[in-house]
DNA sequence: GCCCTTCTTTGGACCGTTCCAGATCTCTCC
DNA sequence: GGAGAGATCTGGAACGGTCCAAAGAAGGGC
């Protein structure tokens, strides 16, 4: 009862099994006669190819991995489908596995990745072990999307420019008349990005005294927590910055229970532009990072790179936009 | 520049490539200067087996697909995570297609799967296509897991019990006192048995003539809209048991722009206790459905299944749980 | 020291494709 | 009718592992 193979193909078309695989790869050398009949063997006994065999004779997979952070964070997923289909589109195949859970896990994706000889890997956002990038990257074509790290030789990075974005975020809020000013942090190089954005617009308005930073995560907790602390220190601020858009969800709450209202007491950017933001029930002004747009770029770029494994790494950024809702608005002319 | 294959690591250890295969293969008959030997040319080498050539020779791949409607709901992506951590420990690694994504590019994601041989299929959730998951059930062994359809021989299912969950989240709103209860039904067979638990439960206390069942889909946009038809329409429920959390949000967001508060002038029911109801924020009522714990029962079942493909196929029922947080009270006592 | 048994180790067939060099067919032209 | 040129088609060698039967080595008993 095993799977028919090529040449249980070849044999009922009454050909060669070499014929039934130029047929299957499209050659026009063929007379159209027998391709009719390798057709017809192929539909009867339900043939498909074994990709395994394949890849093994081709010396390539068609497949691409994917490294994620975290399949939780809205953001990867519309990046994800971006280079899905141009990916798709080049008739590549994509593998996902999940940092986060398999590091739990206690397994080295870029292992099972290697094993599988995939012919391309991308790395999306903070991954907890950057030096696994680092070792897949020198042995296959490597793209790292959505943040900026790890530089790497030969490594393609395709990121949002956050330090225009958490710019724009910050301007945004000092045109509606907002003076203290505070930031919500992440970790990492992107955390460090956005956070500089905000501190270098607010020092060019003057405003660095009134600037503050509160160290989150990337998470609602964290930024219901950082919230918490900002609103109860003696010079509360009366707007707020969020490192992402559920971290800005979390100010959201924390506002809610210290009893401010948002925008009226309290405005409120976050980061990414997910679908949480897009609810109407919160919301949230924020930035745009374009993710199904970066997907595409990072999915062409890897392309480059598999047909010349030995270009140069290119830093490409994408400009985010401020897309603005409604938790800003003016502070309130005492403030 | 080859990666090394099983041959240089032998030629390397002087060995033969056998044993270096029994080495590799964790074999208790070599002798340890032996194995020494074969591990440090593994490691001077960098070898990496070659996951093609080993699944063509064994005749299987050790990799599930893992087939998915949405990677944007949040339940499946805790379903998947249940999934992950029961098949790694089984030595079998995952791969995903959302489905969404992919009929969009009018690829069969089941031809894919079956090109590659996957030791067995997980159909999650309701699938756009459910006549592939027959034709690929017939040739793998496959488990339907969070819906209750399609009914299979030879395919086992592991959903939750949504008529029960129904009842619950009814009963609760009934005991609080509600008796002019909405529900904003979702599609499918999952729709329908928790449209029929809602039903049955008003039914059961005599208030059939109070109930409204408004048709919403499975986004907050639609329970948005259902709940703007409910609550203009003359008897304007005190309650409403929405389909999902997206569509409960949908729903908050309605209430709110209506100037009804929550859940002071309307209680609100939401399914799945997805991150989005545990949003402080939202902090929505709830009816938990176990995704991690349904994903591990869907491993377990798809392990027995390869390892007896002939099984009839059963149904596992998981028990929801009610979560009440902060979007249901009693209804005013004049309503 | 020889035979027998039990460990270890090995060569070669096989898994299902692709690819290539060469065989075979078909036509055209003189 | 035969040569030459394409157009088609084919057999066999990869690809990189696993598996199995059998070879070789080592120890035990007489």
């Amino acid at each position: 009862m095993r799977p028919p193979t090529i040449r249980d193909v070849a044999e009922r078309a009454g050909v060669s099994k070499s014929l039934v695989s130029l047929v299957l790869r499209g050659s026009q050398q063929v007379r159209p006669e027998k391709r009719r009949a390798v057709l017809a063997a192929v539909e009867e006994l339900g043939y498909r190819p074994n990709a395994a065999a394949r890849s093994l004779s081709e010396r390539r997979t068609r497949t691409v991995g994917v490294l994620l952070n975290d399949l939780r964070n809205p953001w990867f997923v519309e990046l994800l489908d971006g280079l899905n289909s141009e990916l798709y589109a080049s008739g590549l195949r994509t593998l996902l596995a999940d940092g986060r859970l398999n590091r739990r896990l206690g397994e080295d994706l870029t292992h099972t990745f290697t094993e599988l000889r995939v012919d391309g890997l991308i790395a999306v956002g903070t991954l907890p072990d950057p030096a696994a990038v680092r070792t897949a990257a020198a042995r296959v074509p490597t793209v790292v999307a959505g943040t900026r790290e790890p530089v790497l030789p030969d490594v393609d990075i395709v990121a949002g420019d956050d330090e225009l974005g958490a710019r724009l975020a910050t301007e945004h809020l000092i045109g509606l008349g907002h003076r203290h000013i505070a930031h919500i942090a992440g970790r990492g190089v992107v955390g460090e990005l956005r956070r500089r954005g905000f501190e270098a617009v607010m020092r060019e308005h003057g405003l660095s005294g009134s600037a503050t930073v509160e160290q989150g995560d990337l998470t609602e907790e964290g930024g219901y927590r950082a919230t918490v602390r900002l609103l109860g220190a003696p010079h509360r601020p009366t707007a707020v910055f969020a490192f992402n858009d559920m971290a800005g969800v979390g100010a959201l709450s924390a506002a809610g229970e210290l009893g401010l209202r948002v925008p009226g007491d309290l405005s409120l950017v976050g980061y990414d532009n997910t679908y949480l933001a897009r609810l109407r029930h919160l919301w949230l002004t924020t930035v745009d990072n374009a993710g199904h747009d970066m997907g595409r770029r990072a999915a062409r770029r890897l392309l480059d790179r598999i047909a010349d494994p030995a270009r140069p790494g290119e830093v490409a950024l994408t400009a985010p936009a401020l897309e603005v809702r409604g938790t800003t608005a003016p502070p309130h002319p005492a403030d």
